[in-house]
DNA sequence: TATAGTATGCAACTAAGTTGCAAATTTCAT
DNA sequence: ATGAAATTTGCAACTTAGTTGCATACTATA
């Protein structure tokens, strides 16, 4: 729970309930965790206004970041040393499960540099592999 | 225009004019289009649930596939040729540019391969680049 | 501990997406 | 080419997701 105390100060955030609930959640979680699941999982009830700014403020800050996805949900998960305010540079593997549809953050593979054309710079890549977990393996 | 009768014939699918201008557009267009693209400049104007539901209907026959994006918007774009009914088992590289927020599909980049822990199956693998585009390079 | 600055929660609103159903269109067999 | 069957469309009504303004409550700091 310092851990929790220790992120919200080094990024200069007052300490309150609902942030300290929501990020405990993300560093209890290993996958990722929707605006849902957040509702969801709070067990003080926190109004969905004040998730939807909580997590905006996280993914402002850095603490967490985005995962694209195909389907239309927003999943957050929390960002490694390298993020900074602003900025996301870290190359993020992304894995869903088709079946459960857990989504796992796979910090420890590299992500391969992609060569892009002419002209074209490159600020973060995301890969995201749909398949099936462990668990699901069919 | 004959490609596109041709498309929908190969796919079963009846030829009707929402269909033929949905399909037609994305032909037309290099890059990937949202639903509220394809609301604006759907000439013969069309509802927005037919819009939905053709969208739909070219995503499961194999036709446009759906890219994942970090902000909350859905992407359309072209699947090229193996793709298949209910199954895309290419690799797509897609660009989204910060500036202009224009997507284009990289088709001709490999996706490199990921590999995955122990137990874990891959069944399709997107990699989405933020970045500038050739236009917009800062 | 008082106060200035933030964060929260409520209400009300906008936007996005879905479902059921009747009318219109397309297909196909004649 | 024509009519019946099947499919698609558009409307209405609904559900869900996300945003904004503002008064209240909480947090940090002197």
């Amino acid at each position: 729970m310092n851990a929790v105390i220790d992120i919200l100060k080094e990024n200069n955030l007052s300490i309150t309930d609902g942030r300290k609930q929501i990020l405990s959640l993300f560093l209890k979680t290993d996958g990722a965790l929707s605006h849902a699941d957040i509702e969801k999982e709070a067990h003080k009830k926190l109004d969905r206004i004040t998730i939807y700014r909580t997590l905006q403020t996280f993914v402002n800050k850095g603490i967490i970041h985005v995962i694209p996805t195909t389907d239309n949900s927003i999943l957050y998960a929390l960002c490694r040393d390298e993020c900074s305010e602003g900025h996301h540079h870290d190359k993020h593997v992304h894995f869903v499960c088709n079946e459960c549809h857990t989504t796992y953050c796979l910090e420890q593979i590299d992500v391969p540099q992609v060569s892009l054309p002419k002209g074209f710079s490159e600020v973060q890549t995301d890969v995201v592999v749909n398949g099936y977990c462990a668990k699901c393996k069919p």
